[in-house]
DNA sequence: AATTTCAGTGAGTGTGTACTCAGTAAAAGG
DNA sequence: CCTTTTACTGAGTACACACTCACTGAAATT
């Protein structure tokens, strides 16, 4: 990589840090592109030459979080399976990045179909990992027969609501730190003989 | 009331019904307030006329709409004392406005934390009936003893969490429907003794 | 019948914001 | 050293939309 080159690279990703710190804020959608390009110390029209319009910039920043996100979740799944621990690890992993999963629920269901859909993708390759852990406790004969996907959806679905309502839950602090021990509760039971 | 009156209070309806049908197509905060006029068959100032502004309008179409809601449930309580029947009910009753709901579902965690607070002001009116059934059954020992507010809100959690995301789920017909009788299996699991 | 009241009208205003494009300066290439 | 390429700039444009207000005409009041 050229100087040229370099630059550019240190400009999108100025781009993309302020974009994600906006977005933690108060998410992407009521936010001004003209504010993340400031917040980034750069010229408003920028933007424009690193991502074709505002869409662009959303996918590509919750491409490469998810990415991450994904990634970091992989490892846990080579580490644990037994499901309490893996849900136990799962939670701290998005309190981690609580902000921006926080807004990621609350804008979610406002996002073009196409968006939502890369989205739920990267969270069923995630449940995958759980189905897999689950199925083997049931034919290990640790946990009940349920059908999965059904206690699965049951289980994300309440996690993505404290999340798009986490202001209404805490006022400041964690609403996963919250709900943490009663999700993994409940959960168990759902799975239990 | 006299002529006047009478004509004021039906533009007020005209715009109450044309906001509806708009909120439950494409949800309000996307929808602009000359749509609502023009759908409603009135002048955009007229609409200014009856609610001062946007939110007044949002927070006018909600707390009616709510109100009927809250109404149907209170009848359903005096009339099952089971949990699953009285979920079983409600779920049917959701299913009758899905529309509304999804776009309500969807949009809440949008809206200024007033009108949020209100909304969930009135499904804690809901969880308290819940919540009543459900000791009862605790305390004729046909239930576990359960945190009531943790599975309450796992629950109600879940439902939502359907009809935030209903045009993901089903491309056509009923999210409810779909996820019913999973829903209702799963909860009745966690009560359980 | 004359006057006052008021619901309704719709062109107009102000604001916020996504996106453009002619111009600039520094790096790359010859 | 000169020419070309290109990342970047920021004032400008187009548009959407919430809200206003001078005006109209019919109903109510006198």
């Amino acid at each position: 990589m050229n100087k040229r080159q370099i630059q550019k690279q240190f400009t999108r990703d100025k781009i993309l840090d302020s974009a994600k710190q906006i977005f933690i804020e108060k998410g992407i959608i009521n936010s001004a592109t003209l504010q993340i390009a400031e917040k980034a110390g750069i010229a408003h029209g920028t933007l424009f030459l690193h991502f074709p319009n505002k869409d662009a910039l959303v996918i590509g920043l919750l491409d490469i979080e998810l990415l991450k996100f994904s990634d970091e979740i992989k490892q846990l799944i080579i580490e644990t399976d037994e499901i309490d621990k893996l849900l136990n690890q799962y939670l701290n992993l998005i309190k981690k990045e609580e902000g921006f999963f926080s807004s990621l629920a609350r804008e979610m269901p406002s996002y073009k179909s196409e968006l939502r859909r890369k989205i739920l993708f990267r969270e069923s390759l995630i449940r995958e990992h759980f189905h897999q852990v689950i199925e083997k406790g049931i034919r290990k004969g640790i946990y009940a027969s349920v059908d999965i996907p059904s206690v699965l959806t049951f289980l994300f679905g309440t996690i993505n609501y404290y999340l798009s309502l986490k202001s209404s839950f805490v006022h400041s602090g964690s609403v996963i730190e919250k709900f943490h021990d009663q999700t993994i509760e409940i959960f168990m039971k759902i799975l239990k003989k």
